[in-house]
DNA sequence: GTCTATACCACGATAGAC
DNA sequence: GTCTATCGTGGTATAGAC
């Protein structure tokens, strides 16, 4: 409705052309993985034919190496939108509002980050080499945030900031396997992981 | 020097056809995925051609379901030491044994676990199908001794147990990405992978 | 138990019409 | 901007010799 009846704005017209077979891409990688997805497959879902493809991207891996930079770009402003919000909060607050905001873009903000997590490990080396380095930006913005925690005194100061991050990464990215937005409330998730993260499990 | 200067025994000898082939393909599976690896890559890097991998396996698939099942195996036979070797212990130590145990099979028992974790997802539903009551299993064991944890009082009560496992098994799986048993230490690892999922991160 | 040879198919990619 | 048609390659799988 919201599309019928509102002018046609660059925010909400249905993506077209290359951002539309991104998109249909993106969901497949996501499903059945990169090299088991044929530029067929992706042709089909989009509503064309495979070599009709290449008027937009130079190749398969182009179009991956593409996805798996709109992956990272969505985590980056997830991440900037959590620190501008939170500024001055307490240290659990502001971890809080950051593992909501990395839930957020992995199942609410389109399927590109998700893809970009389960491609990532087995994509060509040629694709991974392109955007390490922005993947790179994004672990040391949550390393500095970490740090910063750590600095104020509410993050403990035995605490191995690289570690920590690594099995936050892991505990958030592997949700990808199980967890169901449709089912699950994601600000619970994002509030028990953190809980967890922050407390631990034990009784005390 | 082992295996050259003692008797040949089943235990020490080098694995040879089916076994020797469930290897190979479990470390390419591994390394490239499973639809990136080809039958002829696994025949070369086993020292034999494709057409006689079908003496051993009756499809690609089948090869696939063998290491997911062995992938299991390890894990489950890795549990059930770390139970033994902990009963009556206090909860943490038993926590810490366990998850040991889990990264042993992750990274000290061969490829087939680390396998299993990074195909499973994206395997042919029929090989899946096959193996989810296996894998549930194993699953169900991990539940029930945080369950039992809990029953004793040492785990939060508050701390919704299925949760609390897929966090912890997504800290864990996940290290497949980036630890490297050769450059840091497994018991160190684990030890601070259960002291984080135990008290948590913040200073108290 | 492994080989050679090959069938058959789907893949990524290109050329040129429209 | 998408189509049809096709090229060359490499995929899984099979048959039969050794």
């Amino acid at each position: 409705m919201a599309f019928a009846s509102s002018p046609a704005g660059p925010e909400v017209a249905p993506p077209d052309g290359r951002q539309r077979i991104l998109d249909e891409a993106a969901a497949l990688f996501l499903e059945r993985g990169y090299a088991a997805t044929s530029l067929r497959h992706i042709a089909a879902a989009v509503g064309m034919k495979a070599g009709s493809l290449y008027y937009h991207f130079e190749s398969k891996e182009a179009l991956l190496g593409e996805i798996l930079r709109q992956g990272i770009a969505v985590m980056v402003e997830a991440f900037e939108a959590a620190e501008e919000s939170t500024r001055g909060e307490p240290a659990r607050v502001r971890t809080e509002a950051h593992v909501r905001a990395h839930l957020a873009a992995l199942f609410e903000n389109g399927p590109y980050t998700a893809a970009h997590v389960t491609s990532f490990r087995t994509a060509p080396d040629s694709v991974v080499a392109a955007i390490v380095p922005e993947r790179d930006a994004y672990e040391a913005r949550w390393t500095a945030l970490l740090a910063e925690l750590q600095r104020s005194g509410e993050l403990a100061a035995e605490t191995p900031i690289g570690l920590a991050r690594l099995i936050l990464f892991g505990a958030m990215n592997a949700s990808v396997e199980w967890f169901d937005p449709e089912r699950g409330s994601l600000d619970d998730f994002a509030s028990e992981i953190t809980r967890q993260f922050w407390v631990g499990v034990s009784a005390r």
